[in-house]
RNA sequence: GCGCCUGUGGCGAAAUUGGUAGACGCGCCAGACUUAGGAUCUGGUGUCUUGCGAUGUGCAGGUUCGAGUCCUGUCAGGCGCACCA
């Protein structure tokens, strides 16, 4: 009987639907095992084979899992708001809902012929209101909570506000945007919206002015992570720098938990590098440097600088403020201001992008000077774009002799270099590496000044001895302090887009205010333009019904604002990964109603175990999530700090395109291998009528109406054959392939096998339809294992041989060590060699723990073959319990590796040489005897053996005996 | 510039702790069965050489009885960060 798989995959499709095979139940008396995809956003163009290379890889996992007795959660759902459906919108008039819903609708159809073990039931899309109630409500706790610094938690806004009441400021140590000082009585004193915006300083959610990335071209403002070189991700438009009031949520106040939080879940080096570079963490000193200029007298005014090179306090010969800083209006004096305000004037009006690609030395003079509390000396306060707003204290202490930045700088505008290290040569450019002996510090004959009769004194420290000796000193004298800052920034938490969801918020005199958290969720309002406003405002300005009725607490008409109980609604909306970053707890209880996740659910799922998914999302998704995961932690709705313990990033599948050879203004193609000697135009050829590498010519000519007519120069076999090369699979190139083409040509389980077959997960390759053959007849030869070309059955009640045996429990030990690995091609290739060895097996016992190792894989046929089996004994099948004695191949059980049944003629024994083990091999149990004795002639260099033939390695396989022979 | 990763046949790739390099698949070659083969089966297939044999994991060294694997340098490709003080 032949493979049918197109009936096969039918069948059990149709099975596992009505049965609800893979509806999963918290189960306490099973060990619970959380498999994750990174959910996908539908988009228009459907999958494509690159897709399920990710969901293939955890299913198996998954069905393995589960096969082992876990109790396995693997759900899936869709990542539903986004821009391209919106942009769609805007061209077509057509809601976003309805084409998302259609896409999506075309997703889970070709996601159901793969076999995926899903459970649908616990489905979730990001853009259901049921959904985004608690994305909405997530907000609204961290608008209603501050992180304190010292516990390292959130906490509710309400204790804030009590300290507040009873301490005011003072003393504070809570993340915040800036520092401000009151005591509680001015607190008591101030009227609600001085209070408010407050309190804005402090909310984990809150609004700021702050620079944004500004994209004119979308419309919108950007998260950092979704612009790149200047321009944004998505559509590549220019963004420039604004200042703006946005929803920001304050990521930076989790730094340190997110850096520490790394050491504990297993993920790539590469991912966890990514991140600790995006966080940035950098430990220094604060310093405060006083004033001194024509308006200020000494100790009148100063400011703070940042370094992480303390020991250079000597080799400060100017200072430097960003542009801007706030410090350049106050610190220029009146003579510089003109040419200090042309300055900034020409720095605002560079983009982002230029600053970044061409790093030309600016700079201007502020007429100022700073007095270095170590040496007295005055440096001049310049101002210079090189110095960031946004990093540090906006300002820095310039050491041009150990800092290449300082050094283009000082050579550029003549400004003294001081070197302070042994044997350092700064003629030609700086000495930065943080190595050797401090000298210079303080310089031969210069006396640095003292506190409390102490004076600091570096020469003849290494460089990081000084940094600490300089670290003890400022503090003991309190002239700075050690600081840590971190480069992660805030994540701007709003855009002016429609396809979002909508906040929760209304503005009531100018003060924003939560909608209670009984009437969640706010629905997104229809509108009949997806564009801003005419008077600018983002697209939910067009929605009439957009008002909050505080008195009857429901969403009313924009007409009957009145500014006393009927207010504005806010016209921003979130942006993507509002609704992705805690979209794993839902799924965990993804109806309940009352709770984002209920406690028994969160308690039994804890978090992810495997999750899967692009390593794209380093910086964005994979950040915000574990931001958001941490937060919900703190606020006991999460009993984990970390949402994805093991996290694993397939790679990319890249296109293979074909070319066929136009000859120059002809219409005749020529093959490959004949194409030398013609002036040729390579033209892209759609993959899909050339198989490999040879072009279907009739199809080509149905391809287009052009090459109806077209002519082929074949090759000597009569073949036109086509180039190929590796680029980006899409559309334009003609070389997307399609999942449920491969499916309908081959089978699910032929495409999940060949994907896995690919290479290993983790690697970026290209697709090759070519060597899917090789699956395919593999899976015959699995099936020609239990039916004759008759369709006889074949699996009778013999016992195995020793052999047979052998061949299996190598099998079960491979496979099972490859699944924990990963390494899914390589136990692929051990099922081929074990079929190959299993030819002539028909003992069931054998040929069922073949199918259950195959079922993660294949599950069709597994299935199928499984259910053909179970004339067999339950006992023999191995089946968990007696219900389930008639169940699905799933409910079977992993087959267990026996050692024993591996035992045969071979032992492994150590190799000596001059009395140290040098290697261990493996020999024929009755020779041993015999080997021990050559061996035991070995010196250095050689081993003598039986028959007088010098040998220098002796290495014994199964069955044979291979002599290398000295030279 | 700094950090991380990867370099193995015509192709995708294997190779416990250093121990037969190239498993397995594709492709290719030969043969069998065929009217036929983009079906199936069998055998072969790193390179050079008629053969014996030599040689071979980007390149150059080193450690070792022994290196794809460890160390140093170097080249190439990929990724991340990038006036972050």
């Amino acid at each position: 009987m032949e493979y049918n798989f197109r009936d096969i995959e039918k069948k059990w499709f149709s099975y596992w639907k009505d049965q609800q095979t893979y509806k999963v139940k918290e189960d306490a008396n099973k060990k619970k095992f959380y498999v994750l995809n990174m959910f996908p956003y539908p988009s228009g163009a459907g999958l494509h084979v690159g897709h399920p290379l990710g969901y293939i890889a955890s299913d198996i996992y998954a069905r393995y899992k589960r096969l082992q007795g876990f109790n396995v959660l693997n759900p899936m759902g869709y990542d539903a708001y986004g821009l391209p459906a919106e942009q769609y919108a805007i061209q077509t008039g057509q809601h976003p809902e309805v084409t998302t819903n259609a896409n999506i609708a075309r997703y889970r159809e070709q996601l159901d012929k793969i076999g995926f073990c899903f459970d649908w039931d616990r489905e979730v899309r990001t853009c259901d209101p049921i959904y985004y109630k608690w994305t909405q409500w997530a907000f609204q706790k961290m608008y209603n909570s501050f992180f304190c610094n010292k516990d390292q938690k959130a906490y509710p806004i309400e204790e804030l506000i009590a300290r507040f009441e009873k301490k005011g400021s003072v003393d504070l140590n809570v993340a915040c945007s800036e520092d401000i000082l009151f005591t509680a009585d001015e607190w008591n004193s101030y009227d609600e919206k001085k209070k408010s915006d407050i309190l804005m300083n402090y909310r984990i959610a809150f609004m700021g002015e702050t620079m944004v990335n500004w994209c004119a071209g979308l419309g919108t403002v950007l998260a950092n992570d979704e612009v790149v070189d200047g321009v944004s991700v998505r559509g590549g438009f220019p963004v420039e720098q604004k200042k703006m009031r946005q929803w920001c949520l304050r990521v930076s106040a989790y730094s340190q938990r997110l850096l520490d939080g790394l050491e504990t879940i297993q993920w790539s080096d590469s991912i966890k590098e990514t991140q600790k570079n995006w966080i940035g963490r950098s430990e220094g000193t604060e310093v405060e440097f006083k004033v001194w200029n024509d308006n200020y007298n000494e100790n009148e005014k100063s400011f703070t600088i940042f370094t992480t090179r303390a020991d250079t306090m000597f080799g400060v010969t100017f200072m430097v403020l960003a542009p801007e800083s706030d410090l350049v209006k106050e610190l220029t004096t009146a003579e510089q201001k003109e040419e200090v305000e042309a300055y900034v004037k020409y720095v605002a009006g560079r983009t982002e992008r230029e600053r970044q690609i061409d790093h030309k030395v600016t700079g201007v003079f502020s007429g100022s000077y700073a007095i270095n509390p170590f040496t007295g000396e005055k440096n001049p306060i310049w101002i210079s774009e090189y110095v960031l707003a946004g990093y540090g204290t906006g300002a820095i202490m310039a050491v041009p002799a150990h800092d290449s930045r300082d050094y283009a700088f000082a050579k550029h505008f003549n400004l003294p270099i001081i070197p302070l290290i042994e044997g350092a040569d700064v003629s030609e450019e700086s000495y930065d590496a943080k190595e050797g002996i401090v000298s210079n510090s303080p310089a031969p004959g210069k006396e640095p000044m003292t506190f409390d009769g102490e004076a600091l004194i570096l020469n003849g420290m290494t460089v990081k001895e000084a940094i600490a000796a300089t670290k003890k000193f400022v503090k003991k004298h309190n002239i700075g302090r050690v600081k840590v800052n971190y480069r992660l920034r805030d994540a701007i938490f709003s855009r002016q887009r429609y396809w979002g969801e909508p906040f929760p918020v209304y503005h009531k005199n100018g003060i924003p205010q939560m909608i209670p958290e009984e009437c969640l969720p706010i629905e997104l309002p229809q509108v009949d333009k997806f564009l801003p406003t005419e008077t600018g405002e983002p697209p939910l300005g067009n929605a009439t019904k957009w008002a909050w009725d505080e008195k009857n607490r429901q969403v009313v008409d924009c007409s009957a604002i009145d500014n006393e109980t009927i207010f504005p609604l806010e016209l921003y909306t979130m942006p993507g990964f509002a609704g992705s970053s805690a979209y794993y707890l839902r799924y965990m209880d993804p109806k309940n109603e009352e709770a984002l996740v209920s406690k028994e659910a969160d308690d039994y799922w804890q978090n992810v175990d495997l999750y899967v998914g692009g390593s794209e999302h380093a910086t964005g998704h994979l950040i915000y999530s574990r931001f958001w995961c941490k937060f919900l932690y703190d606020l006991g709705v999460s009993c984990k700090d970390e949402p994805f313990q093991k996290l694993i990033n397939q790679g990319m599948i890249q296109g293979r395109s074909n070319f066929v050879y136009r000859i120059k203004d002809t219409n005749t193609f020529v093959s490959l291998d004949k194409k030398d000697g013609y002036d040729v135009t390579p033209i892209h050829v759609d993959v899909n009528i050339v198989s490999g590498d040879v072009l279907d010519v009739e199809a080509f000519k149905q391809w287009r109406p052009e090459y109806n007519d077209a002519e082929f120069v074949l090759n000597d076999e009569g073949k036109y054959v086509c180039g190929w090369a590796v680029e980006k699979m899409s559309k334009s190139m003609f070389n997307v392939v399609n999942p449920d083409m491969i499916v309908e040509k081959y089978g699910a389980d032929t495409l999940r096998l060949y994907e896995m077959f690919l290479g290993p997960v983790e690697q970026s390759k290209p697709w090759d339809t070519n060597g899917i053959d090789g699956c395919h007849r593999f899976l015959k030869k699995f099936w020609g294992l239990f039916y004759d070309r008759d369709g006889n059955w074949l699996p009778n009640d013999d016992q195995p041989t020793a052999e047979q045996e052998k061949s299996l429990h190598k099998l079960i030990k491979k496979v099972t060590q490859d699944i924990e690995q990963f390494s899914y091609n390589t136990s692929i290739s051990a099922f081929m060699i074990a079929v190959s060895e299993l030819q002539k097996c028909r003992s069931k016992a054998v040929l069922k723990d073949l199918v259950v190792l195959i079922a993660p894989f294949a599950p069709f046929i597994a299935e199928e073959l499984f259910q053909s089996l179970k004339s067999l004994k339950s006992e023999e099948c191995r089946v968990k319990s007696e219900e389930s004695a008639g169940g699905s191949v799933c409910d079977a059980q992993w087959p267990v590796f026996d050692e024993s049944k591996m035992k045969d003629s071979e032992i492994t024994m150590p190799v000596q040489f001059c009395g140290k083990t040098r290697f261990t091999m493996q020999v024929p149990a009755d020779a041993a005897k015999d080997v021990v004795e050559q061996m035991a002639l070995t010196d250095d260099r050689t081993a003598k053996y039986t028959d007088g033939k010098q040998i220098v390695k002796t290495i014994v396989v199964p069955g044979k005996i291979i002599n290398i022979v000295v030279r």
